[in-house]
Parts: structure tokens; sequence; C-alpha cells
DNA sequence: TGCCAGGCCCTCTTTAGGGCCTT
């Protein structure tokens, strides 16, 4: 069961803003190379809420190799039984409107993002920042950056099976809200705002490891 | 010819190579 609301809920709201988190699950690793999504999932997500929730499988008319549906226990016959990729494409660029993006290996996503919106003559009008690049600065220590790793090292709650869409995208939020707790106790900061996670994401590892460190000693 | 994802990051780097992370 995926918990309705998160943990870390702010008493302040005043200045937060809404991003869309989101996820896909694919036939592969490149549209390059074939590859096309088979499930999305975003969230709007504003001042340690989820505000509203988009989910679907989407069938892009390609077939699932038997490693995905190992991997995600996403079937062919699941795929088949979906929407059209492009009605799922329309409606869940419709649901993220002009928000600013975020993923767990945001290069994965926005490749696929971009890929999937041109085959329906749409294009992406906003940036993306990325949860792996900022948890590898804000949790140097943390075994891998993986997002399952992670959410056992920073012990936040279930939301699902990894590998689906709904479950990963919710645990990115999960992700984001740690991090900006742990953000606010070490560097007095007040809001982890989509720009900001754009600075952190570029900051210097070599530069921010030590800062953590030297913080986190204290 | 040989390889085949690709963007990002680190370091034994920058005229490069290898690892991470996503499915």
């Amino acid at each position: 069961m995926i918990p309705p609301r998160l943990a870390y809920e702010k008493q302040t709201a005043d200045s937060a803003e809404s991003i869309a988190i989101i996820d896909f699950e694919t036939t592969g690793l490149s549209p390059g190379e074939g590859a096309r999504a088979t499930e999305i999932a975003a969230i709007i997500f504003r001042n340690g809420h989820i505000e509203r929730r988009y989910q679907s499988l989407m069938n892009a008319g390609v077939y699932v190799p038997a490693f995905i549906t190992d991997l995600t226990g996403i079937t062919n016959e699941m795929v088949r039984r979906a929407p059209s990729a492009a009605r799922v494409m329309q409606e869940v660029a419709d649901f993220v409107g002009d928000l600013p993006l975020v993923a767990h290996n945001a290069s994965f996503a926005r490749k696929f993002w971009d890929s999937e919106l041109a085959l329906i003559g749409r294009k992406r009008q906003q940036e993306f920042a990325c949860s792996m690049l900022v948890a590898r600065r804000v949790y140097p220590t943390a075994p891998n950056h993986k997002l399952g790793t992670l959410a056992t090292f920073a012990n936040l709650p279930n939301t699902g099976k990894a590998h689906r869409a709904q479950a990963d995208v919710e645990m990115t939020a999960h992700l984001l809200c740690h991090m900006e707790v742990t953000l606010a106790q070490r560097f007095q900061i007040q809001y982890l705002s989509h720009a900001l996670l754009r600075v952190l994401q570029r900051a210097k590892v070599s530069d921010i490891q030590p800062c953590i460190k030297k913080l986190l000693a204290r």
C-alpha cells in the first residue's frame, strides 16, 4: 500500500513551489536503440505533500523482453491491454504542464520523456533536476546511490514493488524530503527548491563532500 | 576496423579511462 501522504510535512508552505516527479519503466536503456516506455508515473509534489498522482501502463506496440518482465513484473499481456503510448503521453504531459521536473537519474528519464513527447509532436519546455546526482552529494557515505539502496540507507518508507513506476516515483519523493531535512539541519537550507537541486547536482563533489563531512562531525 | 546507451562524475585527468545509474 502506498502511503497517501509523506511523513515530512512542514509547517510553512508559503514559499513552497510545485514540482513534478516522474519515473518510467521501459523495454531497455535507450530510445536510440529502439527501447520504448511501458509505464509512467508522475506526481505533483509540493511542501512535502503528494498533491496529485498520475500512473499508467502504455502500449507502444513493442515487445517486452523477458528480462524486463523479470525486473518489473510488466508483461506483454499487461502492455497489450494498456492505452496507447500516444494517449498516455498526451495525458501525462498535460498533467505535469510546465512544472519543473525531477527524476532519479534524470538523464535516463529525460531521454525517454523527450523521445516519447517527440513521437506525439510535443516538446519539453522545462528543465530536469536529478535526485541521484544530489544524493551523491548529500549521502557520500551511502553504499551506492541506487534508489533502492538509498531507501534502505535513509530508512525511507516502503512504497510498494521496486521497479514499478508508481512505487519508484513515490520513493523519489520520500528521498527528496529526506534530503531536504538533512540539508536543512546541516546547511540552514530553508527549502529544497528545484533551482537549489539544480545547483547542488552540479556542485563539485570534491568541494561539497568535505563540507558535509565537517558539518556532520559537529 | 571495431564497436555499439549516454550523461555525469572522479581521478592514478584534462591529448583519457572507467564507474555509476536508469530499464
